[in-house]
DNA sequence: AATGAATGAGCTTTCATTCAT
DNA sequence: AATGAATGAAAGCTCATTCAT
């Protein structure tokens, strides 16, 4: 009989492998990480990571997806809170801050990715920002037909947002923050946003 | 008898290499980048192109250092103004968008290797950002001082500034927008951002 | 309990197995012919190959061996016959072709290994060359020393039956021809070969 | 100043690494013949066989037709010559055994690559057997137009024909002859041959 | 000063073979 | 007995850098 090795079994080990993969290319970037320090630190053969990813780049492209959803979930989950807008760009902010803590790697990856230049592997995540974006833009134009917000260009608005959300996981290495520090940044930056955006009568 | 090559020769064929280097590392990235076919674009041949610089690594050194440089002569120049914050806001914006548009290759570079990730090359700008967020929240703590904006951190505010200025070079890629949209686009974000940190009496 | 498996069993899946490899081989070359294709093709598990061969070298060896034993009794079968020489060549060619077509993958890999370059793996092949043509040309000098043929070198002369009989595996690539056509050359072949070697009296 | 490299030069160290490639390639085959190896051989670095040759692969194809080349010279010059076709059968094997003398690894990859499987890299032989059977199927038809051979099939005439020639290259290591004994063999075959193929009248 | 031919370290990927189940 | 997940040696190829000219 074969050794028995389940779905979820395959699945355990992809994520071993992108981690391992997100670790490395956090470190020194995609084209520099080798696929044999990849597969030291995910502990196993090189040959291994061939038997889950069809090549280095499918790894990429499964790590850049994976992120991207990560963030839309946050993304998503605030934006449709009930509550004020000004409570749920904190909101947006909070959670975004302590994605970036509990996946440092992962994100380092996804911004890298995203800012790098042109390579064909950075059109996933290009997708990823201009379906995110329209997302948001289109929130943001609901909040302003209601009044909630006050805004005559959703989609730029959309696009600043997230390069500040983006921004902030520059935060630590530039600025050696610990993490509740970056937290409370992050806090600022709602306020300062909101204060960009609130309706002029608001108080 | 050789031949007698002046200071401002070589500054002269070093900024040649300089715009093939930022075309192709522009395009592909760095680690992609042939001298090879730097060399070509600049017309010169494969090993001249050491005679001006040490190594690859020293090219985009000088590369980074140069666009870091540019930058921060846009953003004093705006910062120095007399006026309102709001103004000095949206010259900076503009002003901002106008060397991007004019340096598009040496701005992609900029940015790639800011979010890019840590590698010994990333350095570079690094201490490029710290000392910009320096300078510029220096010069928001003054204007708050002064009462002339609003704010509680003005460390943070300088990094939401440049990361706001940043995303734009994003702008072409999201929204294939012609340079005169995305000029005022860059109003746009000047005014959300001034919402943001203008003195509640102000108008 | 361990599964009882009889010595015909043994032989039965061995045969499978030649049978896939005989099929890869044929296709794409030893060299490049996949363990893992063959065991697919042969309907087993990729380990399942090495309890009925050492390693792949030994699967090709056994093959060789196998189709040459198979030519052999082919080439046996005809000279052994009763009647004239000319009578003998014809059957010869014939039996010779109506194997290549029952077994085309496995003359295709006879062939390729003969004809092949000198790696050890030709060996097999190379023997099975020495003694055939050693059998034939002592069936040619005995028909000699009887006046049914007239040669002054046998074992040139059966080197050449080889060579022409073998390179008629090529006929159906370079040709296209359908089967009953390629018989029909075969007695061609036979008739010149037969004409070069016939006795002067013969009408 | 450039080092000037000649095209002649080039073409001189094309053909050291096409030798050197050839007797790598005739020892163990195209498949296992190791571009490091031949660099070695060659005297030169690995890379920079990359300079003269876009892959192994073309080496390869360079190699074949190279050798294609020579062999149609052979035979176009001895089918050519004024006199009998029994003398003109003579030279042709002659002349063949002396080039298959002279260059021993290239007629060794030659046939290996006929007579190999189909891989996509045996095409151009494939090609080069269809061309050249054709040209001596073409000059066999007219001669017997002539009354100067006898035969039905040109076509499965001249297969016949390259059959044995090729099949001599394989005379050395079968036989291990000394090259006048092997010419003298070669003899032997123009003789069978035109026995087989004389007109009925000829002595 | 300028060149481009030459180099070899280092990369991704394949695949025969092993072995726990 | 049978399997297929795991392995790592080995291969082709690229490219930053050197250096003879």
């Amino acid at each position: 009989m074969p050794k028995i090795v389940t779905e979820a079994d395959r699945q355990l080990k992809r994520q071993v492998i992108l981690d391992a993969a997100a670790h490395e290319i956090a470190r020194i970037g995609y084209d520099r990480a080798n696929i044999n320090t990849i597969a030291e630190q995910a502990g196993i053969g090189r040959g291994t990571i061939y038997l889950y990813f069809k090549s280095k780049e499918e790894v990429l492209e499964v790590l850049l997806d994976s992120v991207g959803q990560l963030i839309n979930e946050v993304i998503q989950q605030s934006i449709e809170q009930h509550g004020t807008w000004q409570y749920r760009l904190e909101l947006l902010a909070q959670t975004f801050m302590e994605l970036a803590s509990d996946h440092r790697d992962y994100l380092r990856v996804h911004v890298s990715a995203l800012h790098g230049v042109n390579r064909p592997i950075g059109a996933p995540v290009a997708r990823w920002l201009k379906t995110t974006v329209s997302h948001l833009a289109f929130a943001f134009e609901r909040a302003a037909e209601r009044g909630q917000i006050r805004t005559s260009d959703p989609f730029t608005l959309a696009l600043l947002v997230l390069a500040m959300l983006e921004s902030f996981v520059l935060l630590p290495e530039v600025l050696d923050l610990p993490i509740h520090e970056a937290v409370a940044r992050s806090a600022f930056m709602a306020e300062v946003l909101w204060g960009g955006i609130r309706p002029l009568h608001t108080p």
